[in-house]
RNA sequence: GGUUCCUUAGCCAAGCUGGUAAGGCAACAGACUGCAACUCUGUGACCGCCGGUUCGAGUCCGGCAGGAACCUCCA
């Protein structure tokens, strides 16, 4: 049984899905604008390893993620780089992909581009207008909130105190000052035709007519990041609620910031760290493990220390899984596929609640404790040693962190060797430089 | 000002429906080792503060302090 934290009752829920053994999933995906920063990086980890973990769990997963292709931020760059918005976007997905690859994601199976749902969206829109839900002013097209009694309920605003301590400024075209934006008239970048008039549609419309589109009218979760629950997330079940009469989606998961030494991550503090840059220092498997090594919906800070935290942790996990390949390629023993299922099980359970990563970890220490108790016995027993290393194995699979299999060489045989003789005849200098060689290598 | 959520050992970090605090990093001691690394064993918490409910609270309620996200098109 899966329990997810649900933002929408504030309450941890057990999950059960819409359609048997079926999971829709729908996480908002970027503007494209720029490249993807640290920040955008870990709902892409999050929702990857709540996939994986609903795949261990006998579950087929359908998951979506949009790119938002038309926006006033991608017309501007288009224009200051005297180009096409098309090609401005085309870049940033290209590069956002290459992202969700490099930290070894499962590439969402549907990825939607407003440009290419322009006809459903204008539709939408439409739908909403003639259902009185939606107004048109001068050729701009807006939401009417309180066309809707559920207004609020995704986020838990109260929209009486939102106006009470408001910054808002009037917008005397809105009925209600939160009234947002379906259709913005414009004259300047790429622009559609619709029935108000040339321009392009609101950011909040499209997430609901993509997810519509791709996964039906009702998903089982709606993802992406704590920032998101307002207005954009309420704005979007504002829409499913006035046209199809529900909110859109049963859970709603919203996974926390990320901190850079403990400070937010801001253009104006100038500590943005992009994605790839993160990941071409600390490698796909750290980058990784250090993003789940913190509760999904806690705060996660980048430091040099967390980092080093987590390079240490790592590779206290890593180094008995290949330490027990290196002892049983240098004894001609392989393993098979057999793992210790009582742990991997508990493992899985402690994800199961509400992705617990940091609980799974100490499944994982647990584990390769009982690893490395067994890799030290005089008469190593094979068959154990192979159920703790695959079951980590396979722990760390589902976290999407890959274990290279340790071949051992005839060269690497003859080393290790030299290196026991050396040590029987106590010629320690010697001894010490197989040794060396042998740690450059990896294999000790 | 409003909504929601946080505050646990030097650091990172769990703790669902209340019963006397997981795990990791660092540190120290010991075992193993030719020495070391790795590994194993052992050592550490008045759970932000003040009240309340209870036989019993980190865990529920109230207050205070500090922090975070959001509060219209900026994701």
């Amino acid at each position: 049984m899966i329990k997810l934290y649900n933002t929408k009752t504030l309450k941890l829920e057990e999950f059960k899905p819409i359609k048997e053994d079926k999971v829709s999933m729908y996480v908002c995906g970027p503007t494209v604008y720029n490249y993807a920063h640290i920040g955008n990086a870990r709902p892409m980890i999050v929702f990857d390893v709540l996939k994986r973990l609903f795949e261990a769990e006998g579950y087929e997963v359908t998951y979506a993620s949009n790119f938002t292709d038309v926006d006033d931020k991608i017309i501007n760059k288009a224009e200051e780089e005297n180009t096409s918005e098309a090609v401005i976007a085309q870049r940033y997905i290209d590069a956002y992909q290459e992202v969700r690859r490099q930290l070894n994601t499962e590439l969402p199976d549907i990825t939607p581009r407003v440009t290419e749902t322009m006809d459903e969206i204008i539709a939408f829109i439409d739908d909403l207008v003639k259902s009185g839900h939606a107004y048109e002013v001068n050729g701009d097209v807006y939401f009417s909130i309180d066309s809707v009694d559920t207004y609020g309920e995704i986020s838990h605003q109260n929209m009486e105190m939102l106006e009470a301590g408001a910054r808002i400024e009037e917008n005397s075209q809105k009925k209600n000052p939160y009234d947002f934006a379906l259709w913005k008239k414009t004259d300047k970048g790429i622009k559609w035709d619709s029935p108000w008039g040339e321009g392009r549609p609101g950011w909040h419309t499209e997430c609901v007519v993509m997810i519509n589109n791709n996964l039906g009218e009702k998903i089982d979760i709606h993802g992406g990041g704590m920032d998101l629950r307002f207005p954009h997330h309420e704005n979007e079940a504002a829409q499913q609620e006035a046209l199809h009469h529900n909110s859109l989606a049963n859970y709603w998961v919203h996974n926390a910031m990320v901190n850079i030494d403990g400070d937010k991550m801001s253009k104006s503090l100038g500590n943005v760290l992009w994605a790839k840059d993160v990941i071409a220092q600390l490698g796909t498997n750290l980058t990784r493990w250090l993003v789940s090594s913190v509760h999904y919906r806690k705060e996660l800070n980048f430091s040099e220390e967390t980092i080093e935290t987590a390079r240490k942790e790592l590779e206290r996990v890593l180094l008995p899984l290949r330490q027990a390949d290196i002892k049983a390629g240098l004894n001609g023993v392989s393993y098979t596929d057999a793992y210790e299922e009582a742990s991997y099980r508990e493992f899985l359970d402690q994800l199961d609640d509400d992705m617990n990563t940091p609980n799974a970890y100490a499944v994982i220490f647990e584990t390769v404790k009982k690893l490395n108790g067994a890799l030290r016995t005089k008469e190593i027993n094979y068959e154990e040693v192979g159920k703790y290393r695959n079951a980590v194995e396979k722990m760390l699979k589902v976290l999407g962190i890959q274990v290279e299999k340790v071949e051992i060489s005839e060269e690497d045989r003859v080393l290790f060797e030299a290196w026991n003789k050396a040590k029987e005849e106590k010629n320690f200098d010697l001894a010490d430089s197989y040794r060396a060689t042998l740690s450059e290598k990896g294999l000790l």
